[in-house]
DNA sequence: CGATAGTTTGAACAAACTCAAGACACGTGG
DNA sequence: CCACGTGTCTTGAGTTTGTTCAAACTATCG
C-alpha cells in the first residue's frame, strides 16, 4: 500500500483534488483538508466542448462550477437576438452566482471546458459555515466588479479600434500577467469579440486588419495571434 | 429622564443611530446592539454639496461611508478626459472599496449627500471579525456587479433612445420598486447623463425631447420629469 | 477535393458626433 | 420687480464612425 500524500496540514487531500491545478488558487483553498475531503464526496469533474450552455439566464442553478481549464463566456441576450458578452471566465474562478435563486446570465463554455461541479446545496452549506470560504469568494465578485466597470469605460467610451486593441490587451495580459506574452490564442472568435465589444463582426475584423497593417499584431490563422511589442499595443487601448 | 429606547435585543442603541435611516438597511443591520455602540464611537455624520469629490480614483481611502441620503456618481476617467459613470449608489449603500489599498473609481456626490464615515481601520476590523457583517457586502456587491452587467448590455447594444430609455426606467424603479412613480428628480445632469450612457449632451437632449414629444415623459424643468404610464417606458428599453 | 463555417473586403447607408448658435432657467444686483 | 449674466440645455447642419448588405475569400475537415 502506497503512503498518502500529505500536505503542510499533515492530514490527507482527497486524491482527485492532489492534482487539481485550481486547489491552492481557487476556493477550495480557504479549506481545511477535512472539509475538502467532505466536499470531494459531492463533487464531480466534468468536461464540456466549446459551444456547450452551461448556465442558462433566468433559470435555476443546480450546481457550481469551479473552473479548471479552459474560458467560460458570460453573456446577456435582449429579446430581439442582440448579445452582450458581460464577463469571461478562467481558471480558477467559480461559476455561478451566490445567493440567488436563478442565474443572471447565460453561460457557455468558449474553449474547452472543465468544470468541478459543485452541487447547489452543498456549496451554499459549504459557505454558510465557512466565512474563510465566504471571503474568497467575495475577493472574487470584487474583482469581477472591478473588470466589469472597466469594461463599461471601453464600451461607452472608446473607439471601435481601441475596443479592439483593448481586447487583445485583456487577453494577453490575461495568459501572462507579467507582460511578457507574444503569442497565444484567442477564447473567442470574431462573433464573439464583436459581442464582447458592443461591435459588429465585420467591424472587428476590419480593426484586426488595421492593427496587423500597422505591424502592432501578427495574425497566423484567425484564432492564433502573436504581439511582439505588448507596450505597442498598450498605446492603442486609448 | 426619559427612558432608553430599546430594539428586539433589548439593549441600547446608539443615540445617532436610532433616527438613522439606514441602519436597518445598511450593513450596520448585521451588528448587535454592542457592536453598534461601539462603532459609533468611531464614525461621524457628514453633509456634502452636489459636485463634492467624495473618493478619487487610484487614491488611498481613508474612510468608508455609508449613503445615508442623496444619489452617489461613480465614474472612471481616461487620460483624454473621456468619461464613464460606472455605477450610482444610493441609500443604504456603501460607498468604498473594501480589501484594496485605493480606490478604482472617481466616487462624487451627485446630489446632496449624507454620509455616515467609517474609518478605514474601524472598518476593516469589524469585517474581520464579523461574518454576517462581511455577508451583508458581499450582498451588496453582487448586487452592484448585477446592475454593471446589465448596464453593459445597455451600452454595447442598445440604441441612443433605448439608453435614454433606460436610464429614466432605472433612475424611475429606484424611486419606487413597486412601479407606482410618476414624478421624480433625475440625480444627473444632461452631461452626466451622457457619460453614464456613453453618449453626448446633445444625443441625450435629443431623445428626451423624442420621448416628450411622443408623450412618454412630462419634462417640467429639466431636472424634474413625469412618467404618466411606466408600462410606455418600459417598452422603450429594448 | 469539395463542403462548410468562419472571416475578410467593398460600397452604400444610417446613427450618433461635432461644431455652432440660440433658448431657457435661475440667481444677482440694480 | 425687472434687467442681466451665467450655466445648462436645446436645436440645426454637416461630418464621421460604424453598420448593413452582399460577395469573395480561407481554413479545416471529412
Amino acid at each position: 500500500m502506497q503512503p498518502v500524500r500529505n500536505d503542510i496540514h499533515n492530514s490527507p487531500i482527497p486524491v482527485l483534488c492532489q492534482s487539481c491545478e485550481a486547489r491552492h488558487q481557487g476556493f477550495c483553498g480557504a479549506l481545511t483538508p477535512e472539509q475538502l475531503l467532505a466536499l470531494s464526496r459531492h463533487t464531480r469533474r466534468v468536461h464540456h466542448d466549446a459551444g456547450d450552455e452551461l448556465l442558462a439566464d433566468a433559470e435555476p442553478i443546480t450546481s457550481y462550477g469551479n473552473v479548471l481549464h479552459g474560458v467560460v463566456k458570460l453573456s446577456k441576450i435582449l429579446e430581439d437576438g442582440r448579445q452582450q458578452v458581460v464577463g469571461l471566465q478562467f481558471a480558477p474562478d467559480l461559476l455561478g452566482r451566490l445567493f440567488a435563486n436563478e442565474s443572471r446570465v447565460t453561460a457557455e463554455a468558449a474553449s474547452d471546458v472543465d468544470l468541478c461541479l459543485v452541487p447547489k446545496a452543498a456549496m451554499e452549506t459549504l459557505v454558510r459555515e465557512n466565512p474563510a470560504l465566504e471571503h474568497r469568494v467575495m475577493l472574487q465578485t470584487l474583482r469581477e466588479l472591478d473588470e466589469a466597470r472597466d469594461w463599461m469605460v471601453t464600451l461607452g467610451r472608446k473607439t471601435a479600434a481601441e475596443k479592439v486593441a483593448s481586447f487583445l490587451y485583456l487577453i494577453a495580459s490575461h495568459i501572462d500577467p507579467t507582460g511578457e506574452v507574444t503569442t497565444f490564442d484567442l477564447p473567442l472568435g470574431r462573433g464573439d469579440i464583436g459581442d464582447f465589444l458592443g461591435l459588429t463582426i465585420e467591424t472587428v475584423s476590419r480593426q484586426m486588419t488595421k492593427l496587423k497593417a500597422d505591424g502592432v499584431v501578427e495574425i497566423e490563422n484567425h484564432r492564433h495571434v502573436s504581439v511582439p511589442d505588448l507596450a505597442r499595443l498598450r498605446v492603442r487601448c486609448g
